[in-house]
Formats: C-alpha cells, structure tokens, sequence
DNA sequence: ATTTAGATCCTCT
DNA sequence: GAGGATCTAAATG
C-alpha cells in the first residue's frame, strides 16, 4: 500500500453497502474515508461518528414521504453511492447511500480523524499549523472542507470512483466498544424522529464534532 | 462552559 | 419567500 502507483487501497464493495442505514452507521466506524485530489494526494481519514437516515418515514431525512427532487436524486441511486448536499448556504454534507437501488436510505459521515495529508488538510480548512487535530473534521461540513468535497462529487459511485471511496476497518482501527448512541444533531424539526438514537460515536475518539462524555472532564 | 448572532445561498413551496 | 442534516467568533454567566 505504500508502493509506488498501489495508492488505492482495498475497498468497501457494494454489497456491503447494500445494508439499512442504521447497521451501515455503526459498521462504517472505524472505516477509512480516502480522497485523491486533482493534484493526486491521497487524504485518508478514519470515520468516528456516523448518522442514519433510514428512508421515506423517517421525518427527518431529505426524502421523507418518498420526496423526490433534483437535489436528493443521488439517496434513489445504487447503494455505495456518495449524496452530497449544500446547505446553511455556505456548507456542503456527505453521505452515503445504502440499501437497496431507490429505497432512499444514507448515511450522513460527521466526522473523522485525520490519518493522512493532514496538512493539506489544515490548507484546505484554513487552519494554522498549531490548530488542534481535533478541529480539522469534527463535524459534516468541516470534514467535507478537510476533504474538498462538494457538489462536484455529489453521485459519484465510492464503489468504482478514483476520487472519493472507502477501505475497510483493520484490526487496529476498528472501534473496540460499542458505539454510543445519541439522538442526530440539527433534526429539531423532525418530532419524535428527533429523538430517536440514530447517530453514531466511537467511544474512544477525540475526534468526534462534541464530546462523547461532556460529563467527565478529570485529567 | 454555554449561549447568541451572523454569515449566506440553494432548494422547494 | 422561508428555512436549512452548520460553523465561527464574540459575549455572557
């Protein structure tokens, strides 16, 4: 993986992908996230907090009620597919779509821990070199800016693209706990699927957009 | 530590 | 025309 030309290293596949949302959200923790820039840098991140959006009844997704416009096409495209929205109109999100081909279900990637290119990341986030680690993809919008993702990626397939595509956990990153669980963040408008446990955190992170323990500030 | 305001523009009603 | 799957800096307790 580190030979000359063997950048790309192996991927999540389609099948895999072809999962609900909420068993992707968990299995997706401790995946890489790889982006090869148009300069042909490799920037790789390990994914460490995750959202479902689990399809037409779930009140807080872009295709709720099987809503179906311009913008969420890509959620009714094959699973493994990347939805990458703009939104706050300034900001651009990533997901990734799962399950079967136009049951609009994703999952929406929050954050992740710098890995690799780290300070072609800092460039991109206009971050000093002294800024934390921790500020560099903590959160859906920070992370797509680590990663220059946006609208150009949007329905891109990770399954085959050469840009943007996903490697799967190895032994020593996969998360050794359970995931916490909490409600999604900025769904408030959703009722009662606002309060439903769909976002997922690794436990052990430092890397996540809030602490996974606001409690406990010892040491 | 927590809250607030402002930025800013695309998407859909 | 309204509001959003957000972020940042500044103000406040």
């Amino acid at each position: 993986m580190s030979a000359i030309g063997v950048d790309v290293g192996v991927r999540v596949i389609r099948r895999d992908f072809a999962r609900d949302a909420q068993t992707l959200a968990v299995d997706l923790l401790g995946t890489t996230l790889a982006r090869r820039l148009a300069s042909g840098l490799i920037l790789r991140g390990r994914i460490v907090e995750t959202e479902a959006y689990i399809g037409v009844r779930d009140r807080a997704s872009h295709a709720f009620g099987g809503r179906r416009t311009p913008r969420n096409e890509a959620m009714y495209a094959k699973p493994g597919t990347a939805y990458v929205y703009f939104t706050y109109g300034m900001h651009f999100c990533f997901n990734v779509v799962c399950a079967a081909e136009g049951d609009p279900q994703a999952v929406l990637i929050r954050a992740a821990e710098p890995l690799e290119g780290i300070e072609e990341m800092r460039d991109l986030r206009g971050m000093g070199a002294a800024a934390s680690d921790r500020l560099i993809a903590s959160g859906p919008a920070r992370l797509c800016q680590a990663f220059a993702i946006d609208r150009e990626l949007n329905a891109v397939d990770l399954v085959t693209s050469d840009r943007l595509w996903l490697e799967p956990a190895a032994r020593s990153t996969r998360p050794t706990r359970r995931p916490l669980r909490t409600p999604r963040i900025g769904v408030d408008y959703a009722g009662a699927w606002a309060k439903r446990l769909l976002r997922f955190v690794d436990p052990e992170t430092q890397h996540a957009s809030r602490s996974p323990r606001p409690r406990t500030k010892r040491k």
